[in-house]
DNA sequence: GGAAGGACTTCCACAGGGTGGAAGTGGTGG
DNA sequence: CCACCACTTCCACCCTGTGGAAGTCCTTCC
């Protein structure tokens, strides 16, 4: 018997949810015994369950009886909205930035406390980064979490600085004043910057999509090296890439939909 | 009463799996009713259902009414293996392939008789083409759907070359003993050609993925307009990168995996 | 070689969550 | 003002999922 006493006893769909719950950046593939632990299901039960979801491809196992995600589920996944026209639009913009820069060019939405990387383009060349396309991070020591939360209103800003900011760096911003003065200085600015905030060796610029027909709100970031200094040259090229992005979302909101988004 | 005598009544998850079923790249938006038409469900199980996908977020519904698929969904399937490993494997190169052309470069892999687009980086010099990222496209009329079928085995290719080979230009090879001859040809150069088969004005260039550890099985391709003769010049590089991404698909296997994938 | 342990699979009688027709609500357009 | 359509809510019946227990099949260790 589990012991979810508190839980309002989940229900069948609720259940088969949970497992895909169970996966995450670090747990990617993940046996039936995992499985159960993780989803705080009875082994049978998952058992079952799994093998359901695998005949319909939400789940793949492999030889080995590992499980992970389907391709049925992935391919389901690309109609989201999130993947389907932002990261549609924002692409030839962003291959155009990737050729003048060859950095690491980064396309998040505001999702919750987080940033959420909805697209991310890198080369060989470009600098190690600890972002992945699905990943979160956080609000105050990313880039364009930066330029998210400077764009956010007031109250949920006051919410996100007074939880603990967690620390990566020596110089993560974790005072909560000092959080707030620099989303002052970030919307007067018009674009973020961060200086070895999420890791070491690594400065970033970035600027919010100005589209106010589109939700969730988008942000397009440039991490480089830190011992470039001109990250000031990209942002003219950056904004106009935000912009373009934020009139063709606009655009297309007009075109598929009578009401908000 | 659903008239579902024949369908072996559907279970609580796979009515889910149902509802997720009813989007495709025609209908990323659907209004309950058609939902629920399309899942051929009773509309207060859908609503039911649908509101509780909504909650835990495989599913969004917007201020108008329309359901999509939901973001959470989205994040749980970017840990699929194909979106994950093979795309991030392979995207520095595909970047590479991109500065070179500024065309459309295109990774697939095989399921089922389609080609399933995985990755698609385009400009805005880049002539518009069909694809999308998780659409599903023939393999006979496509660069990276040859390359996959000249790769594949005897019985498959058997199977496939037997059903009606639909016609989308006046160039599509829609006869059984061509494409096979065709298969013939593509194997033994090593590479993949179409030239308006799939769209007029248009023609590729493509070749396999050649990694034993890892299904499934991709291919990698770059589509140009046809007025560009030089085809033959991209394949060297076309094919360095394939390479270069099989072995590092390779590696990671067995990085990750004590046994086959 | 054999015993112990662990992971997975199968079984089945019980029970509580899901079902879906029907009725209610709200908005729209004629 | 009414008719119509899309959505939402309700509830008593009953079928589907439940999960402990037992079975199978490896792997490991002595």
């Amino acid at each position: 018997m589990a012991v979810n006493s508190d839980v309002p006893r989940r229900s069948m769909a609720g259940r088969a949810l949970a497992l895909l719950g169970t996966f995450d950046g670090g747990h990617p593939r993940l046996k039936l015994t995992e499985l159960a632990r993780r989803a705080d299901l009875p082994l049978p039960t998952v058992h079952r369950l799994a093998a359901e979801l695998v005949s319909w491809g939400a789940l793949e196992r492999d030889a080995t009886g590992y499980y992970s995600i389907g391709l049925r589920l992935w391919e389901a996944a690309t109609l989201a909205p999130v993947a389907g026209r932002l990261r549609e639009i924002a692409l030839p913009f962003m291959q155009d930035l990737y050729e003048t820069t060859r950095e690491n060019i980064h396309l998040a939405v505001h999702d919750g406390f987080d940033a959420l990387y909805v697209e991310k383009l890198s080369g060989h060349r470009s600098v190690p980064v600890v972002s992945r396309i699905g990943a979160r991070l956080p609000m105050h020591s990313t880039g364009v979490g930066k330029a998210l939360l400077a764009r956010a209103d007031a109250a949920f800003v006051r919410a996100y600085a007074e939880r603990p900011l967690p620390r990566f760096t020596r110089y993560t911003i974790t005072e909560h004043a000092r959080l707030l003065r620099e989303l002052r200085a970030t919307a007067e600015r018009g674009y973020a910057l961060t200086n070895e905030e999420m890791t070491l060796g690594t400065c970033s610029v970035a600027v919010a999509i100005p589209s106010d027909g589109y939700t969730p709100a988008g942000a397009l970031g440039i991490v480089v090296r830190s011992v470039r200094t001109d990250l000031h040259r990209l942002v003219p090229d950056l904004r106009a890439a935000a912009e373009a992005i934020g009139r063709k979302l606009d655009e297309a909101v007009d075109d598929t939909q009578p009401g908000r988004a």
